[in-house]
RNA sequence: GCCCUUGUGGCGGAAUGGUAGACGCAACGGACUUAAAAUCCGUUGGCCUGAACAAGACCGUGCCAGUUCGAGUCUGGCCAAGGGCACCA
């Protein structure tokens, strides 16, 4: 008999898939098209068992489809930009390019290969070769031409170890997400950014055609997007009559509450407007609120700070004079970048109010009358204090102001969003060349389409890590001729976000080798939306957000015909171990010291064991930890399966068995149990692996069991009848069928011993006969009270009646009946009598 | 503070409102073996009655209520853990 070596078998099918290219699709195929999609990965080096799962998910459901008869789409690339590779240059004097190329070699021949996976190797794109970064910059030019990128003038997020700005997805709690020990600084700088914005609306509502999402990333991007609705109120100045002061505000209804008003301190109009005996005091102020990180910004116990201007406004509503400060509770980028006011109903403006002393007017009241405030009220009321609004529920007030400042002119309704424009600038060298010359004559010129790409230089670059982008300082390549007037002109030396090149790789998948265009229309129409995307949760916001704008503004472009890229999205949990350095379960990642390596484990186990315990630890959305112990559970399973194989091969003729055996004229009653086994196993796995679940740790638990079933069957017998073969086989055709997408690689193995054609991966899903799951009896539970009481087998179909008299004949039911009361009887056929006692 | 998710044996986890604990890990027992490993076959929620590895009772899905003939599953409240947002006017 053979052994099973998973190592030889799994190094042998790998090379045969590679070479007879079983895995590539066709475009436009009269089969039905579907598009499987995992995160583009960063090549970051060296791959562990916690990377492994969203492959391995990913791989089940491309290869489950391709059998199911579709025409699978299932590329891999690489998101090769970043600051990692610049960082080992800098460490260790390797070129950026050298390190990320090295990497991806690695990680594609050593690693995702050795894994199973079934790519499509020709329509890899990698994000740093020029083939693909001219799309890149191309596309950022029509973004440009389309007045979707525009550089201002901003105070951003600067982390102080990537030596660069930030967009504000990429700051958490205050800190950089590449380093959590690292406070963001605030800083002035001109940046590109993108109009994200402009499609806030949209991206809000598309959401509720995301039916494939989970709930929990459509709430998260709700959230981040943070639609308002409110007004905008307009506030004219005491003595300075050429300029007026825009709030935004949710709470109209509480404008007669007002008591002062604060402006962002970067506010541009604030100089202006400070009256110069203040002067001194407000520049003080605005320098130290620029000094302040992010992190001290929002600290909670943070108490509020602020100065008065000492310019004075006037309330539109009813004339009230009120001062104006400056006070860094008020953000530049939201809404107007000024704050009416409202201490009464508004818990910051109360806290800001008590502390300076400012005056609190209630206009809002349960009850209608004023009430002796402790803080801010912010629930509903009715309207006080007020002038012709009072006694009105407040949120009728809020329609009936807006009404009458837009009578009046000094208001209208408005929508903010919480959500900022997207900053794409990064001060580093390894990154898309933002594709713009400065001239000084022609201003701000795009490099033309033919001279696309701008290339990044790789000679005589110097990595220091300090002193700004080495792209400053390469003069050779700053220094061009301004393609408009051919003078002497400048490159920008800001590179792209990297999450830009990741928001339209999945489109360029379409149409991979294209090197007239970023992809033609009529394929990437016919592949996308991709069908099921499977990705961490940490992209819930960063990548899906942009990309959902990417394709929106492709849209409109008219480079593509479809409103959302991503069909089904799987958000699959994360892998977690013991971590020695922090003395608990976490994340696997090598900083905690809690990775398991991948190539040990396939050496001496198989791939497909991993594969298998990846899948069977929990459902894919929940964290699993990995157990060394539970995947030689799974590689036993393998074991298992194989030497039933050979153990029957030796003792039966086996042979491949196609179409379905008569139930009926199987006599013998425990191999008709074991047939009904096997179709039951068929119709569950093909319901757990579709995408109405997508649990395949059941989907394993049915095939453990059929091999149960059988070995159980096979127990002691030492020859076998015609029919005992036919079902032997039976079960197993379809057991490799059925495990063909879990582990690849040994069932693709057996069925070459079996007889079967070259390749399992390319045979039809097996169906099952459904009159094999027809049972003559059933196990009826007898219930009294809803208590299981007894189980007994007996006849299926029979009348509520016959059930009922079946039931109360039963000695235990008597027993408990006598002194008792019978008040009712519930029959459900064929599954269970509850009898209900007084 | 607001929003979301999750609480089931020693562990990971199964259960269209209808037999709670499928399947696996760990543990234990048996067979095989000179022996061990591997393998094959079993046992394994708690507690109690019982001479019993016969039979059986009771309790049990974070806690408290409710709906229902019947609740791990539905509803409300509470507790705990995890995640997202957080001076967004």
């Amino acid at each position: 008999m053979f052994q099973y070596k998973p190592k030889e078998i799994e190094n042998k099918w790998q090379k045969k898939w590679d070479k007879t290219h079983i895995h590539k699709p066709v475009d436009f195929d009269n089969k039905p098209k579907y598009y499987s999609l995992v995160m583009f990965p960063y090549p970051s080096g060296d791959l562990h068992m916690g990377h492994m799962r969203v492959y391995t998910i990913s791989d089940v459901i491309s290869r489950h489809r391709r059998m199911s008869g579709f025409n699978v789409l299932n590329p891999m690339g690489f998101d090769a930009f970043g600051l990692p590779a610049e960082n080992a240059a800098i460490e260790r004097k390797i070129p950026p390019k050298e390190w990320t190329l090295k990497n991806i070699d690695h990680m594609k021949n050593q690693q995702l290969k050795r894994m199973g996976t079934s790519y499509d190797w020709d329509r890899e794109v990698i994000s740093c070769n020029p083939e693909y970064y001219r799309w890149t910059q191309w596309l950022f030019l029509q973004f440009y031409k389309n007045n979707l990128a525009y550089q201002k003038e901003a105070p951003v997020n600067w982390c102080p170890k990537c030596q660069t700005v930030l967009a504000n997805e990429q700051v958490e709690d205050g800190k950089c997400w590449r380093h959590d020990d690292t406070d963001v600084e605030r800083k002035m700088m001109r940046q590109w950014f993108l109009k994200i914005t402009q499609y806030a609306e949209e991206l809000i509502n598309d959401l509720d055609k995301l039916s494939g999402w989970a709930d929990r990333v459509k709430i998260m991007q709700k959230n981040w997007i943070g639609r308002s609705e409110g007004a905008e109120i307009v506030f004219s100045l005491d003595g300075i009559s050429d300029v007026k002061i825009p709030v935004y505000t949710t709470r109209p209804d509480t404008l007669y509450g007002v008591t002062y008003l604060v402006l962002a301190p970067e506010h541009p109009l604030v100089l202006k407007i400070t009256v110069p005996e203040n002067k001194k005091k407000v520049e003080e102020y605005i320098k130290q609120a620029g000094l302040l990180t992010e992190i001290d910004r929002l600290s909670e116990t943070k108490e509020k700070t602020g100065v008065p201007l000492g310019t004075i406004a006037i309330n539109p509503a009813n004339g009230k004079k009120i001062p104006v400060w400056i006070a860094d509770y008020a953000l530049l980028d939201y809404g107007t970048g000024a704050v009416m006011g409202v201490p009464a109903h508004d818990t910051r403006d109360y806290a800001f109010a008590k502390k300076f002393k400012l005056e609190i007017i209630q206009v809002i009241s349960p009850d209608g009358k004023e009430q002796n405030l402790n803080d801010a009220y912010i629930e509903p009321g009715i309207m006080i204090n007020s002038g012709e609004f009072n006694s009105i529920n407040n949120e009728e007030g809020k329609k009936k102001i807006i009404g009458q400042a837009a009578k009046k002119g000094f208001g209208s309704a408005k929508i903010s969003y919480r959500l900022r424009d997207w900053l794409i600038s990064r001060q580093r060298y390894w990154g898309c060349p933002i594709p713009l010359v400065y001239c000084d004559s022609c201003d701000l010129v795009p490099v033309p389409d033919k001279d696309l790409p701008v290339l990044l230089p790789e000679k005589n670059i110097e990595f220091t890590g300090s002193g700004g982008s080495p792209l400053k300082k390469t003069a050779e390549w700053i220094n061009v001729k301004c393609p408009k007037c051919n003078k002497d002109a400048k490159r920008e030396t800001d590179t792209m976000d990297t999450f830009i090149c990741s928001s339209f790789y999945y489109l360029r998948y379409a149409d991979a080798t294209n090197d007239k265009e970023v992809f033609d229309k009529k394929k990437v129409n016919y592949w996308l939306p991709v069908d099921q995307y499977v990705g961490g949760i940490e992209h819930a916001i960063l990548h899906l957000l942009y990309s959902r704008f990417f394709t929106k503004a492709l849209r409109d472009f008219g480079l593509l015909d479809f409103d959302e890229p991503f069909t089904n999205l799987l958000s699959q949990g994360m892998v977690t171990m013991f971590s020695p350095k922090e003395n608990k379960v976490a994340k696997m990642s090598k900083s905690k010291r809690n990775v398991v390596g991948t190539t040990e484990f396939f050496d001496e186990h198989g791939a497909d064991a991993a594969r298998l315990f990846i899948l069977f630890a929990a459902p894919p959305e929940q964290e699993i930890e990995w157990s060394t112990q539970g995947a030689i559970g799974q590689y036993r399973f393998l074991e298992r399966i194989w030497r039933l194989f050979f153990n029957l091969k030796d003792a039966a003729a086996l042979h491949l068995y196609e179409g379905f055996i008569d139930v009926r004229a199987i006599h013998e009653l425990p191999l008709r149990n074991l047939y009904r086994i096997a179709n039951y196993t068929i119709k569950s796995v093909s319901e757990d692996v579709s995408d109405k679940r997508y649990i395949f740790n059941t989907a394993i638990a049915r095939m453990t069991e059929l091999v149960n079933a059988m070995y159980k069957f096979i127990l002691d017998k030492k020859s076998y009848t015609e029919d005992e073969i036919n079902v032997l086989n039976f079960s197993i055709t379809n057991l490799l069928k059925l495990l063909a997408p879990f582990a690849p690689h040994i069932t693709e193995e057996l069925w070459e011993h079996y007889g079967g054609k070259y390749s399992i991966h390319q045979i039809p899903w097996p169906s099952f006969d459904k009159s094999a799951l027809i049972t003559d009896e059933i196990e009826l539970v007898i219930q009294m009270g809803g208590k299981k009481i007894d189980v007994l087998t007996t006849k299926k179909g029979q009348s509520q009646k016959e059930l009922e008299k079946i039931a109360l004949n039963q000695d235990k039911v008597k027993l408990r009946l006598e002194g008792k009361e019978l008040v009712k009887v519930v029959v459900v056929p064929d599954k269970i009598v509850n009898i209900v006692v007084k």
